[in-house]
DNA sequence: CTGAAAGCGCTAACAA
DNA sequence: TTGTTAGCGCTTTCAG
């Protein structure tokens, strides 16, 4: 059985409140009393009882923050961002990471509800409009990170930039034929692929080329099917000088037909995907930086900033994206 | 000001244990009192606060996972056993990552003393004898995963057996040339790297052959270290013809400085990792598959076992390990 | 500067 | 089957 406050006053010859009052620092203690508590303290080997606090308080000092499946490295990648600014914090992080749409709709449901949190994160799950209200009705705050609602604080990136800013840089190295590899774009879990698709598009019409429906292909964002999709389009009567991948992940993908295939990269094919996966420095890859890390962090920093009162929902924080040129992408062999 | 249990009986004019019964489907509550409950639950949209039934009960429903930086695949792919199997229980995971040696063990010191948790998952972190002792004694028990200690209950693998069974699958190809590039072998992160490197020498000599100490090289045990400490191998004036690295991420290093440097696999190098995180599987690397996923799913399980008093520290629980071979190993080319 | 006492929202034992 | 009540361990008034 632990110690408890009142083990420690009786030891200490104090009342409870005091004791309470040198655990919170309070500056109301006199140095004498303060060190026969510490000392009481010390040798009862107490901690405080942070449920019994809690309770006191109506602050848990926990995050909860919620996820889609800790299988991909740029929702890991988004979380480390955010355990690393919780870090620094003297905020715990509750983990819900939810498998599917049916668990995510039920985290949706309790998260909001249950006093358990002080704040939530949710990363990469963009809510339903009964969903956003019941978040932003709760008594503890939101923040969404890569998703957006009208209703809600969000940390974002501009996806139609993104997508068009792949492409005009493809577009500028002389390619022409550029195929687009993406995520569903008609699932819940990423609507940004189709902003990022949108981009794509409005810019390739815009500099006048048609947009050849077998460039564009789309299947489940995971490497395999993406080796699928790739070959799909490199077996093409008249395959694409250049894919433009909706995710790192994907890009992978193509990487890895493209050396099956025997077709030299960038010689043959350039590849670009988006994300800025940690894997994408090490294979060299060119893509789109959309700052993973440091979404996770800025998600936090809202958060905190929501808690404080310093701003009020809803809020959009744009992060930055960048172009990172690495070796996966050149100007086509035959250039027009 | 969300609803409490007092708001809910004052409206069903019930007392408040009826309605904390009816919370806890307790059996001796009328139909029609319990209907009447339930009404005004939902006509007040409660639910119950968790911080004050924790304090009451004494239980709080959550586990702590204590485990290094989130930057590795092989750490995420434990959590996500973990979290799976938390998934179907109700306990919320609470998640404390530690990016260096005092951070671990400041949480070591602290993890146990609170009562935050009700159990302890330490994921390869092998705590020093006066960290387990405070594990030990703490009111919340600990399962370790991937690490040991004599007090503790642990779900290991045998890492000797491991680094034998590498090493006897390369011998028996035909390879005696064995160069092992590992992780440090004296960090208190990783001591199971020295298994490995133990059950690779004795058997390597079992064999018949001479360890030659420039075919060992240690570092970090990050991609880009790898690539350098591969380079290393493959410019010795003679070259091993097959590698073992120490875990999957490392031997994807050797797989790149392979590339680079012209060196085909199997054909020209062997290459075999430990691990067996997704990405072996993509890149079609032989490996150890150590069970990653399910490891985490073991620890909880033994942890719910230490909580309802199933068992008693410590135990030790033995996860296999299998060898799955794919395209990065073949007989050298000149065999002897 | 300090002690006493009233909660925080819930559970569980005890009566009825 | 139910209502009442005493805690769970802490914070925070309110007196002194």
């Amino acid at each position: 059985m632990p110690a408890t406050i009142r083990d420690v006053a009786k030891l200490a010859s104090v009342g409870v409140g005091t004791v309470s009052r040198v655990l919170n620092d309070s500056l109301s203690v006199s140095d004498e009393t303060r060190q026969r508590v510490l000392a009481a303290m010390d040798e009862l080997d107490y901690s405080p009882n942070p449920i019994a606090r809690q309770l006191s308080t109506g602050r848990t000092l926990t995050i909860g923050v919620l996820l889609p499946h800790l299988t991909m490295p740029s929702y890991v990648e988004r979380l480390s961002g955010v355990q690393q600014a919780l870090l620094e914090t003297e905020y715990d992080l509750v983990l819900f990471s939810v498998e599917n749409p049916t668990q995510r709709d039920a985290f949706f449901d309790n998260i909001s509800q249950t006093s358990r949190v002080d704040g939530i994160l949710v990363v990469s799950l963009p809510p339903t409009d009964r969903q956003a209200a019941r978040l932003a009705s709760s008594s503890a705050p939101a923040v969404l990170v890569d998703a957006y609602h009208p209703d809600l604080c969000c940390v974002i990136t501009d996806d139609i930039k993104g997508g068009s800013l792949v492409t005009k840089y493809l577009l500028d190295l002389g390619h022409h034929k550029i195929a687009y590899l993406s995520d569903f774009l008609e699932t819940p879990f990423h609507p940004s692929m189709r902003y990022r698709y949108q981009g794509y598009r409005d810019t390739l019409e815009k500099a006048g080329f048609d947009f050849i429906p077998e460039y564009f292909v789309e299947g489940h964002n995971d490497r395999s099917t993406a080796r699928q999709l790739a070959r799909q389009l490199l077996t093409l009567p008249d395959p694409p000088s250049a894919i433009f991948a909706g995710c790192d992940i994907q890009a992978i993908g193509v990487l890895d037909t493209a050396r099956e295939m025997g077709i030299r990269v960038p010689q043959d094919l350039s590849v670009i995907g988006y994300d800025g996966i940690r894997d994408a420095e090490y294979l060299n890859l060119t893509t789109i930086e959309q700052h993973l890390f440091e979404s996770g962090v800025q998600g936090v920093r809202l958060l905190f900033d929501l808690l404080e009162k310093n701003i009020e929902a809803p809020c959009q924080k744009y992060l930055p994206i960048d172009l990172v040129v690495r070796g996966t992408t050149a100007p086509p062999i035959h250039v027009i």
